[in-house]
RNA sequence: GUGACCGUAGCUCAAUGGUAGAGUCCCAGAUUGUGAUUCUGGUUGUUGCGGGUUCGAGCCCCGUCGGUCACCCCA
C-alpha cells in the first residue's frame, strides 16, 4: 500500500520537526498576546462557495457524508473564523488576537513546497482598523520567521496596498465594476510578458508605461505603506520589508493592505502571506456585523525546507529535537541477580520526572552502555554486585562515582539542572 | 488539469540487450562490568506495476501508477 499523493507519514524525526514548527509558532504567537482557537476540519461545502471563490473551490477535497450532506476537509480558515467571531462577537474585547495552527486540504498536483496536506499557522488581528494593527502582524510575522534562526539575509516581506492601486486606477477612469479584473492584470505584471499585459491594459485605457511609472513612484495613493514603515522602523525590523506594489494577491476579499513572504534566493515558494479583510466578516454575517480584521498563513512546508536550506535554522531545529528525544538517565543492568532492584530505581527515577530509560533484553554492558549513548542520556546509573551502592556516570564527562543507592536522587538533580 | 524528465536493496547510486552489484544503514560477534574508531560475518530485490518486441529486457516500445520540474496558483 502505498500513500495518497501529497499525503505524509510522519516517521520519529519527520514527527519532531514538525513539532518544532507548531512549538516555534505557538511560543511567539503567544508572546504578542495571541490566543489559540480552532474549528472543525469538516465544514458544509458552501462556507467555501460563499467566500473563498475560483481557485479554491476547485482544489477542495469534497464528498457526501452518509446524511447526504455535501461537505469539504477545511483548505483554510479564514471563512471559520468569520463564522465564529460573527456568533460570538460579543463576548470578545477588541480587539481580536487570535491564532491557529490547523492541518489543511487542498486538491492540487503536489511539487516542492505544496502538497496536499500541510500546517498553516493563522494569525488573525479583528476589530482594529489603523496601520499599528497593520505593523503589530507584520513584527508578529517577522519575530516568528526569526525565531527558526532565519535573518534578514534569508527572507523579505515584500507589502504592498490594493487601494494604491484602487485609487491609482478610479483617478485614471477605470470603473469601480472592473477594479478586480485591473488587479488580476497587475498580479501577473511579473511574469507575463510586456506585451501581454500591455494587450489587457488597453482594455482599460492603460499603457505598460503608466504601470511602470506608478511603480516607481507611487504618489500618495502608498502613504498608509510609509506610515507602516516608520512603525517597524521603531521596533528595529524596518530591514525586513520592502515595497512592492506588485504583490497583489489573488484571493478576492483583500481589501488593503496585502503582503507576501519570500527566501532572498528565491528557490522556495512564498513562506507566507497576508493581508487585510475588512468586508469579510460582513459578508459572512449577511450583513449584521462589521469588523475591521487582517491576518496571514504560513505554511510549514515550504518553512521545513527553507529551515532546511539555512545552516543556522536547520541547526536550531536539530538541537530542539535532539533535547526532545534525550534520556536523562540510562539504568545499566551489569548483573542480572540485581534485576528487581534496577526495576525499583527505574520506577523512582520515572516517578521523581526524569525521562529514565534501560535495555529491556539482558545485554553485556558495554552494549548497554551504548544505547545508553544511542539515546542521548545524560547520565548512567550501573547497578550490580556492589550493591547496595551504584555507579553514576555523567556520560558527556565521563566522571563516575560510587554512591549508596539511598542518595541516588539528591545526587543526580545538580547534575540534570538544565543550563 | 496540460507538458517535459525520472522510477534498481530501508537510504544514496552502479550494471555495451546476455547470471542484478557497491557503499551506507540495520543485526550478530572480536579472552565473561563501561561508550569512539576498526575488523569479521549476516539479512534485504517480483528492477513501481501491466502488456509488447526479442533466442534473451533493469536497458527498447505502449499503457498505467508514483515522483520531480514548468504552466496554473498558492502555504
Amino acid at each position: 500500500m502505498q500513500l495518497l499523493p501529497g499525503f505524509r507519514d510522519f516517521f520519529p524525526e519527520d514527527c519532531a520537526q514538525r513539532n518544532y514548527i507548531l512549538a516555534t509558532w505557538r511560543e511567539v504567537a503567544r508572546r504578542y498576546g495571541f490566543v489559540e482557537y480552532d474549528g472543525p476540519v469538516l465544514e458544509p461545502i458552501e462556507l467555501y462557495r460563499k467566500k473563498s471563490g475560483g481557485e479554491l473551490v476547485g482544489q477542495l477535497f469534497d464528498f457526501v457524508d452518509k446524511g447526504e450532506r455535501h461537505v469539504a476537509m477545511r483548505p483554510e480558515m479564514t471563512p471559520t473564523l468569520a463564522r465564529m467571531v460573527a456568533a460570538r462577537e460579543r463576548d470578545f474585547k477588541k480587539p481580536l488576537k487570535w491564532f491557529c495552527v490547523p492541518q489543511f486540504f487542498r486538491y492540487e498536483k503536489q511539487q516542492r513546497g505544496r502538497l496536499r496536506e500541510f500546517y498553516q499557522l493563522n494569525c488573525d488581528l479583528i476589530g482594529e482598523a489603523s496601520a499599528s494593527a497593520d505593523a503589530e502582524l507584520l513584527a508578529l510575522l517577522i519575530d516568528m520567521l526569526r525565531a527558526f534562526g532565519l535573518s534578514q539575509q534569508d527572507f523579505v516581506v515584500r507589502v504592498s496596498d490594493r487601494n494604491a492601486w484602487c485609487q491609482f486606477a478610479l483617478n485614471r477612469g477605470v470603473s469601480e465594476e472592473r477594479l478586480l479584473d485591473f488587479l488580476a492584470v497587475i498580479d501577473k505584471w511579473e511574469r507575463a510578458s510586456r506585451e501581454e499585459s500591455g494587450r489587457r491594459l488597453a482594455e482599460f485605457g492603460l499603457t505598460p508605461e503608466d504601470i511602470e511609472q506608478f511603480l516607481a513612484s507611487p504618489g500618495p495613493e502608498a502613504d498608509h505603506l510609509k506610515s507602516l514603515a516608520a512603525d517597524l522602523k521603531a521596533r528595529g525590523l524596518d530591514g525586513y520589508i520592502e515595497l512592492d506594489l506588485t504583490i497583489v494577491r489573488g484571493l478576492a476579499y483583500y481589501t488593503g493592505f496585502v503582503f507576501e513572504v519570500f527566501d532572498r534566493a528565491k528557490s522556495e515558494r512564498a513562506l507566507a502571506g497576508g493581508g487585510r479583510y475588512d468586508r469579510l466578516i460582513e459578508l459572512m454575517s449577511d450583513g449584521k456585523l462589521s469588523l475591521p480584521a487582517l491576518g496571514f498563513g504560513m505554511g510549514d512546508v515550504v518553512l521545513a525546507n527553507l529551515i532546511q536550506d539555512i545552516p543556522a535554522a536547520k541547526s536550531l531545529r536539530d538541537q530542539w529535537v535532539a533535547q526532545q528525544h534525550a534520556a536523562d538517565v540510562f539504568v545499566v543492568l551489569a548483573d542480572e541477580n540485581r534485576r528487581p532492584e534496577a526495576l525499583g530505581i527505574l520506577q523512582t527515577l520515572r516517578e521523581a520526572g526524569y525521562r529514565t530509560d534501560y535495555a529491556l533484553a539482558p545485554a553485556k554492558v558495554g552494549k548497554q552502555f551504548q544505547q545508553a549513548e544511542h539515546r542521548g542520556a545524560t547520565l548512567a546509573v550501573v547497578i550490580g554486585q556492589e550493591w547496595p551502592a551504584v555507579k553514576l556516570k555523567h556520560l558527556a564527562r565521563r566522571e563516575e562515582s560510587t554512591i549508596d543507592q539511598t542518595e541516588l536522587l539528591t545526587a543526580l538533580s545538580p547534575l540534570l539542572a538544565k543550563s
